[in-house]
DNA sequence: CTAGAACCTGACGTTGACGTCAAGGGCAAG
DNA sequence: CTTGCCCTTGACGTCAACGTCAGGTTCTAG
């Protein structure tokens, strides 16, 4: 396969798989005009490093993972970074499930805007933001009055 | 509140609150020197921000949603980016998923280097990589005679 | 043999959320 | 008034994963 058919299957422009090349994650045999050929498996493998890159991973992570992709074992410290990503990947999971539930709060919000029928104000998610200094809460009489 | 201690409080650098204002995310009074002086709310306002920019919300978006956050209700345009948002935040969710698991493969042909013992390798993860383009299957005969 | 599509290398541009340095000003203590 | 710390604006630097452009080469169809 030439570097543009490896491109459309796998997704991604040739810019980026002479961009993985460059950074040591994929080769490529040459042809004697010096043109780049991979073999069938390089799509998946370039569906795979993007896998990572979508998770954050870097390339130099992702780098010091490829000996245990293609020899399928791995070194004390190969083990290491496969765990440390791991758990890195579980924080910023933990991480996008608190901003998901800011956002829902939000929403919440926006479809019930008095406190009344609104959880989110009632039990607030964040104070409300006032640079002049007063400090009202969200649930305060004050919000209940103006409401009720 | 000065900003070195908004810094300390919410764990962001000065430099970065002043970016945050730079954004329009935060805004802050003024001493009759110039100086910065912000509510103790700040420092809860900060937090969300960074929670969102944890989740890769852009800062304009998250300018977006401020005036969600500050008047407690949305208009319809601000309900579509949240909305929007939280959909991207689930996608993000699902890649990391999908990363882990792979992450977890890896883990697995670690712990287990020989076909025998290790379900991963039956069942491939991705094809093995090899440039010259001899393509040779995790589970094939050849690598179960080798290791058996 | 020739057109043109696809490929090559090299190099500079982009984007976001800051880091960092420079040169100067505000503020509370003594 | 001075010391010294914290603050100010302004501006350039950073890093990653590419995008994009330029100028030239290789491959393939006719």
């Amino acid at each position: 396969m030439r570097i543009g058919d490896v491109a459309e299957r796998s997704g991604v422009s040739t810019r980026a798989l002479r961009y993985y090349e460059e950074q040591g994650l994929l080769t490529a045999e040459r042809t004697p005009g010096g043109q780049r050929t991979y073999p069938e498996s390089a799509v998946e493998r370039v569906r795979l490093i993007q896998q990572f890159f979508a998770a954050g991973v870097p390339s130099r992570t992702v780098l010091q993972l490829m000996p245990c992709v293609e020899a399928g074992q791995a070194t004390p410290e190969v083990f290491q970074v496969l765990e440390a990503e791991r758990e890195r990947i579980t924080a910023a999971m933990a991480d996008l499930a608190a901003a998901r539930d800011a956002l829902d709060r939000m929403i919440d919000i926006a479809n019930h805007p008095t406190p009344e029928h609104c959880p989110a104000l009632r039990e607030p998610a964040w104070s409300p933001y006032d640079p002049s200094g007063a400090t009202v809460a969200a649930g305060s009489p004050v919000a209940t009055a103006s409401a009720g």
